[in-house]
RNA sequence: GGCGCGUUGGUGUAAUUGGUUAACACGCCGCCCUCUCAAGGCGGAGAGUACGGGUUCGAUCCCCGUACGCGCUACCA
């Protein structure tokens, strides 16, 4: 790569982060860091009727919560700003006017009723509906005419007839387009805000972006931009468009078939790392019969290279985030992992104030989670108060159980303390005595300790419960 | 409808520039461990690479066609 590598995040603030925007930003940012690049998050702000208040701040929360860290952008400077298009619109005319003087771009003043009327009539004869490129005729003193008067305007890219646009997809190879199927696109909308094509494309140049990587949904556009850069003589920056995520029934990934923004994802309980690992993965992988699958945020900037992204579409498998983001819990620090943990026991109604003895619970339910939301219901057996039924009652009152309970209680009693080992040796050592094995000593064990028939092994629990207790709950 | 992109077990992917019993992971099934539920260990089923034609001594891999899916076809991005 001679060139200085610079790529650009550039969403339309919607209020959330979708899981496949996500996954763009992420693979622009590993680009950037794989190449020692800048990774730019720019907002592409310029539809004033889809305004959300907030959406920026959320999406900057979330980039910043996933770790996707921008070298310049609307919070974090940077010498190209400013970062919003909103902010930039003088920019966009002054360009336009290029266009215009150089013969690029027109004038076009129909208004929205007659469009549709014309694309009414283009369907009712079952053809292609276009814009039928009427006001390119104009002469310059009907356009003067019509400006002086102020009636309403926008300016349209004139889009070169009977002529291929060919180009190179790092991802998808050599893509080519017949121009006469490519419409006279607005680039300057009526309210003097540009669209996102005359937008994206100065702005590109004007941040000295090297690579375009983007949704696949743009790839059908792309003639309108290099149209759009050869008329100004720029440089076409290396464009790479990434495959959609798709539903199981593969179509597109829908709020109908699940959650699809980041956060959801973060809030029901799957670990930061362990989305990002997931969602990198999704569409793209090593190679070079690499079976690891289990990735540090590191080790993917290592590791990653565009040309090796899928160019199919990918099913967002969520039995297997399941299973990587509970790969990720066994493995977590056990303090950070209980920081995690915490809000989800106090939601239950969980004290937590005796932090030793949550670590003691996060240790015990860690290997039987997979998402941090399930941890209250593992956990609250370790502090529930013990209640039988009738026929539970039977059972740690008969003559076995309380020799079991003897016995344990005096090995017990010897112990310093109760570590995660060294409870279970001790039952061995009664079933030896007492000749009492299996369900008969286990089962009132539990029952005793728990007054669950189920629930994680007696070692876990004697540990979590500690020594007092477990000396509490054994005197029958 | 038109144009573009895509298609390897249920899912995500792998397979030196055409030569493999088509590999791995998730999921599924079974066994072991075991008081239970997970975890863990071991093993198994599951695709002849969408389909049909080529090119070739030989195609998952190259070419063409068909089908299907998705995307685009806005003064939305």
């Amino acid at each position: 790569m001679n060139k200085k590598v610079r790529v650009r995040f550039a969403p339309s603030p919607t209020g959330y982060l979708h899981l496949g925007s996500f996954r763009t930003a992420l693979f622009n940012y590993l680009f950037a860091h794989h190449h020692g690049g800048k990774f730019i998050l720019r907002i592409e702000d310029t539809d004033q009727s889809r305004k959300v208040e907030g959406a920026v701040e959320n999406l900057i929360n979330i980039l910043n919560e996933m770790g996707l860290s921008y070298d310049e952008g609307p919070d974090a400077g940077g010498e190209f700003g400013p970062y919003f298009q909103s902010q930039r619109l003088e920019l966009y005319r002054k360009y336009c006017d290029e266009l215009l003087a150089g013969g690029h771009a027109y004038y076009a003043f129909e208004s929205a009723e007659e469009l549709e009327e014309m694309r009414r009539v283009q369907q009712m004869q079952g053809k292609q509906t276009m814009y039928d490129r009427r006001a390119r005729n104009l002469t310059d003193n009907e356009v003067k005419e019509r400006l002086a008067s102020g009636i309403p305007y926008v300016i349209r890219l004139k889009v070169p007839i009977d002529s291929e646009i060919r180009f190179t997809d790092l991802i998808r190879g050599n893509v080519k387009i017949d121009t006469n199927l490519v419409d006279d696109q607005v680039l300057l909308k009526g309210d003097g805000f540009p669209t996102y094509h005359l937008a994206n494309v100065i702005d590109d140049h004007l941040m000295n972006i090297s690579h375009i990587i983007r949704g696949e949904e743009w790839l059908t556009s792309v003639p309108k931009h290099i149209i759009l850069y050869n008329a100004f003589g720029w440089e076409i920056p290396q464009m790479a468009h990434v495959p959609l995520i798709l539903n199981p029934d593969k179509t597109k990934l829908s709020k109908r078939q699940g959650d699809v923004a980041t956060e959801d994802y973060l809030k029901k309980g799957y670990l930061r790392e362990a989305l990002l690992n997931f969602m990198a993965l999704l569409g793209w992988n090593p190679g070079e019969g690499e079976e690891k699958e289990i990735f540090s945020k590191e080790e993917l900037i290592n590791l990653f290279s565009i040309e090796r992204v899928n160019s199919a579409g990918a099913v967002f498998n969520i039995d297997k985030l399941n299973w990587m983001n509970g790969e990720y819990i066994k493995k977590y620090d056990i303090n950070e992992l209980t920081e995690l943990i915490l809000p989800y026991l106090n939601s239950g109604g969980i004290d937590t104030s005796d932090l030793a003895k949550t670590k003691r619970v996060v240790f015990a339910i860690k290997n039987y989670l997979n998402r941090l939301d399930e941890a209250y219901e593992q956990a609250k057996v370790y502090y529930s108060s013990v209640s039988l039924s009738d026929a539970q009652n039977d059972i740690i009152c008969n003559e076995i159980s309380k020799q079991v309970f003897a016995a344990l209680t005096s090995k017990v009693d010897a112990l310093l303390e109760i570590t995660i080992d060294n409870f279970k040796p001790l039952l061995s050592e009664v079933q030896k005595e007492t000749g009492v094995k299996g369900k008969n000593l286990f089962m009132p064990v539990r029952l005793a300790l728990t007054g669950e028939e189920h629930g994680p092994e007696l070692g876990l629990i004697a540990y979590v419960l500690g020594k007092e207790e477990v000396l509490k709950r054994l005197k029958i």
